[in-house]
DNA sequence: ACCATGACGTTTC
DNA sequence: CGAAACGCCATGG
């Protein structure tokens, strides 16, 4: 069987970041949870920092902290672009933080897979 | 090979 | 409740 590899991961990142619904929001600790990479959290926000370089556009503003903070606004083109791209969709956010983080939130279903 | 850094998260103080 | 320490793992110098 072919072992994995970190560009297997990145691309499982991408696929499951791709799902998140308009209008929902998803966190890197669930994501990385759901590729059965539990502690590997920081790598899901290392590879959307990668997917820059790439030619699909990934809705990295859909993904948050587990606060519900947008700790990643500052790797968008603007100040405030995550925040509007956001907003436009539906969600709201008072400083940068999510409200009713817990409704807006979706989890991967392992059925997905 | 070693050390520092980071779009994280949990625990501890 | 806020700050710091630690664990986590890939990437770069």
């Amino acid at each position: 069987m072919p072992k994995k590899t970190t560009l297997d991961f990145y691309r499982a990142v991408y696929d499951v970041v791709l799902l998140i619904p308009k209008g929902r929001v998803s966190t890197y600790g669930a994501i990385a949870e759901f590729l059965s990479a539990k502690g590997a959290a920081r790598m899901v926000g290392y590879a959307m920092n990668a997917s820059h370089n790439l030619e699909f556009k990934i809705p990295a503003h859909r993904v948050v902290n587990r606060n519900g903070l947008l700790t990643g606004k500052h790797h968008f083109e603007g100040s405030n672009t995550m925040q509007n791209l956001l907003e436009e969709e539906g969600v709201t956010l008072v400083e940068n933080q999510i409200q009713n983080f817990k409704q807006a939130f979706w989890h991967p279903n392992k059925e997905l897979k």
